[in-house]
RNA sequence: GGAAAGGUGGGUGAGUGGCUGAAACCAACAGUUUGCUAAACUGUCGUAGGGGAAACCCUACCGGGGGUUCGAAUCCCCCCCUUUCCGCCA
């Protein structure tokens, strides 16, 4: 969420940014200065009735003290009017802050500079792309088919027990989930991330925390009967675990990262474009979230795009580094790389982490704060990327890896499958 | 699910109507002194909104929301949460 403040004192560059998203949000924001105009003036007339009180009060209570009860009684008469001129400036400035409030969500972070302006994901930045694209034999096979010819996952029975969308993953092909669960758990250790397992399912308070309520209520599993919701990500209970949190300098940046499974109910996609392994409503996800100092929050930003690249590399899957343009970009980010993987029998590129920098935008709910040596706090710059999601790597790994003889398993992985070929 | 207790500043915790935005202690920060990885002493030390060039001032906040009162952390009502015991159970 962006702050009144900010947009009160440098309007122009916020819309000039937001521009970048190719929609026009002048509108909004002139709203939202004229009511926070209004606001303040009121707040200023009614806190003057509450002072106007508060001193009479204390005087009251100095007479009674004293023992002068007629002055006393005569002062508490003029306490009414004052009470009543408050309460309905009171109603008045609870009225304007909702609205207030309300328009700030339906403004997204303003995208950073080097962010392109561009209406769609056509106009993304190709920043970088890296690795051969294997040539396959004439008879090369999908993922769906080839998990069905090896016996790694069952979509079939899952579509019983659940419902389209929650794969099983059987002998081999489960094995090769807990792999990558840990091959990235531990590359992220490496890297310096402290493990930590949060729950799969949060209260209200973090999904408006991290931005996903109320913008995107409809994607996320509610469970009515207690009021919680099922994690589209880790980085919800993550990045919450610091909700309401002031650290201090010498503890920045936290590092953190989680393996969670996570669930979207991706409410509307169908079509051939969701086929197997492509979109699912479960999947497992390795996140990593850092919490930064606003000076660090870009140069944080590459590594972790380069901690990324490492995975796909020691995958041996060929990929490119998207920086989305401002219409492709998430509501709540203000820079985002966006890593896709080539998978060679479907020919198509398959996004496989979302990295990015929220600046200000998720810590101005969160109320993460960073109280510096100078005794000041500030808002706290909070970033997280995919490292990785598994659905689309086990989909490119099974395509591009796919011979004659079966599936090999890159280097890097066979220490985890503990085996070398699918067969 | 039943019963009880409780939610106060970074932490522990005092505070039952005005002298309390809140004692004390710990932690933290700054300084003094001494100096072998420390101690002692002194000072600072909640958050947010608003006004002001600034010094500073005003307002709100003691889980959340309402109420009583001239005045509420303190009294009343509703809700939420936590802990403990019982029940159930991986």
């Amino acid at each position: 969420m962006l702050q009144i403040q900010n947009i009160r004192d440098n309007k122009e560059q916020i819309l000039l940014a937001l521009n970048k998203r190719n929609k026009d949000f002048s509108s909004t924001i002139d709203q939202l200065l004229e009511i926070d105009a209004q606001r303040r003036k009121i707040q200023q007339e009614m806190e003057a009735f509450l002072a106007q009180g508060n001193a009479l009060a204390k005087q009251i209570g100095d007479l009674f003290k004293s023992g002068n009860k007629a002055e006393a009684d005569a002062l508490k008469e003029q306490t009414a009017t004052i009470k009543q001129n408050s309460k309905q400036l009171e109603e008045k400035l609870a009225v304007l802050e909702a609205e207030q409030q309300q328009l700030l969500y339906l403004l997204p972070n303003t995208p950073h500079e080097s962010v392109a302006f561009g209406k769609g994901a056509e106009e993304n930045v190709n920043v970088k792309e890296v690795g051969t694209i294997p040539i396959l034999p004439e008879n090369k096979k999908a993922h769906w088919d080839l998990a069905d010819q090896y016996g790694l996952i069952d979509f079939e029975t899952g579509v019983k027990i659940t419902g389209a969308g929650f794969p099983i993953y059987r002998g081999k092909g489960a094995i090769l989930q807990r792999a990558l669960i840990n091959f990235f758990l531990d590359e992220a250790r490496k890297a310096g991330y402290e493990e930590v397992i949060p729950p799969h399912v949060v209260n209200e308070a973090s999904g408006y925390g991290t931005g996903q309520l109320p913008d995107k209520e409809g994607q996320m599993y509610h469970i009515g009967v207690d009021d919680l919701y099922l994690i589209p990500t880790a980085e919800v209970p993550l990045t919450n675990i610091y909700r309401d949190v002031i650290l201090k300098e010498s503890e920045l940046p936290v590092r953190i990262t989680g393996y969670t499974p996570c669930f979207r109910r991706e409410a509307g996609s169908y079509g051939k474009d969701v086929r197997g392994l492509n979109r699912l409503h479960q999947f497992d996800k390795v996140e990593i979230v850092q919490i930064a100092h606003p000076n660090d929050s870009y140069t944080i930003l590459e590594d972790m795009v380069k901690h990324v690249e490492g995975l796909l590399q020691k995958l041996e899957l060929p990929y490119r580094i998207l920086r989305l343009c401002g219409g492709d970009m998430g509501f709540t980010s203000a820079l985002t790389y966006d890593f896709e993987v080539f998978s060679a029998a479907q020919e198509r590129w398959l996004e496989v982490s979302s990295t990015s920098n929220f600046e200000t935008f998720q810590a101005n709910r969160l109320k993460c704060r960073i109280k510096g040596q100078d005794g000041k706090t500030i808002l706290a710059h909070t970033l997280n990327g995919s490292a990785l999601a598994l659905p689309r790597i086990v989909a490119s790994l099974l395509e591009n890896h796919q011979t004659a003889d079966g599936i090999r398993i890159p280097a890097a992985l066979v220490p985890y499958t503990g085996f070398e070929w699918i067969k």
